[in-house]
DNA sequence: AATAGCGGCAACCGCCTCCAC
DNA sequence: GGTGGAGGCGGTTGCCGCTAT
């Protein structure tokens, strides 16, 4: 069944948000708070799509985004929670203070993808590239390196599915106060604090910041094969630098989940999802 | 200096889930 | 239980600036 748009197109502006608007959102924002997107641009005055709105502020304009300059640690922590939750973007950047997730989805796809690849290394699998050997047999892909003119044919896994420990939302009075990442405080991490404090809080979903919703696991074909991410390339590489970061603890949180239910019951997944819950 | 090609990123699109009615 | 509105998410597009030729 198809469904009309969220707004009516008709007379609204697209494109590029010039400095007016991002004033006329923003005040409104300060001013009523977010929410009621929909009603939001006619309300603030803004000749825009309510979504258009939200995606401006959530990506642009809400205090506390960092821009640009993803620094080592940052990157090293994308590809290690990308190879525990695939393609989700929102949450990875849920860990991430002050990044939006098509921040990260952007810098994956420009940057990250390209280097795991470069390394040898499978963007969506994280498991090794393997060199084209036989035709027809494996989907390939030519990589080229538009700078060094270079081209690589390797055998691409298919896309990770995602194993859905089908989403729990919490209704009630049962709410967590995880914020989404403009609220972490991005100097003292404390959503590491948090964490520790509450193990499986790593695992709820920030944006659903009021509910809380299951991070999905990786799976493979079989629907139960786990990555390994102690395998994980990068792994040793961070666990030598600094090791008392809080990215490196929320690894850790990350690792203990993993590793406890692996070893309990991989086959049984619905007891993974009652595992993550939080009380 | 001109221009073609490429990379990066902001923004859009369409689908999905949740929830109120 | 069914339906539709609203918000959220991931994939994709297209513009703009930079670089190579």
């Amino acid at each position: 069944m198809g469904r009309a748009p969220c707004c009516s197109k008709i007379g609204l502006h697209r494109g590029p948000w010039c400095p007016r608007e991002d004033t006329l959102l923003l005040n409104y924002i300060q001013a009523h708070g977010e929410g009621n997107w929909r009603s939001l641009p006619k309300k603030a005055g803004l000749l825009r799509c309510g979504k258009s709105c939200r995606l401006r502020w959530l990506n642009y304009l809400r205090p506390g985004i960092k821009r640009g300059n993803i620094t080592p640690d940052e990157d090293d922590l994308i590809i290690r929670l990308h190879s525990l939750l695939g393609n989700r973007w929102s949450l990875i950047a849920g860990r991430l203070p002050g990044r939006t997730d098509n921040e990260i989805k952007n810098y994956w796809n420009t940057h990250l993808s390209k280097r795991l690849i470069s390394q040898g290394t499978d963007p969506n699998t994280h498991k090794p590239l393997v060199v084209r050997q036989e035709k027809n047999k494996r989907k390939t892909t030519t990589i080229s390196d538009k700078k060094s003119k270079s081209k690589l044919t390797v055998e691409v896994s298919e896309k990770p599915k995602i194993h859905l420990p089908k989403p729990i939302r919490f209704t009630g009075t049962t709410s967590f106060p995880l914020p989404r990442n403009d609220s972490f405080d991005s100097d003292q991490c404390n959503t590491t604090s948090t964490a520790l404090d509450k193990p499986w809080s790593g695992f709820v979903d920030p944006g659903n910041n009021d509910k809380g919703k299951m991070a999905g696991f990786l799976d493979d074909d079989d629907g139960h094969d786990f990555v390994n991410v102690l395998d994980f390339g990068c792994r040793s590489k961070f666990l030598g630098s600094e090791g008392d970061s809080c990215f490196e603890k929320l690894y850790e949180e990350y690792l203990q989940v993993l590793e406890t239910n692996h070893d309990a019951d991989l086959l049984q997944v619905g007891c993974v999802d009652d595992s993550l819950l939080i009380w």
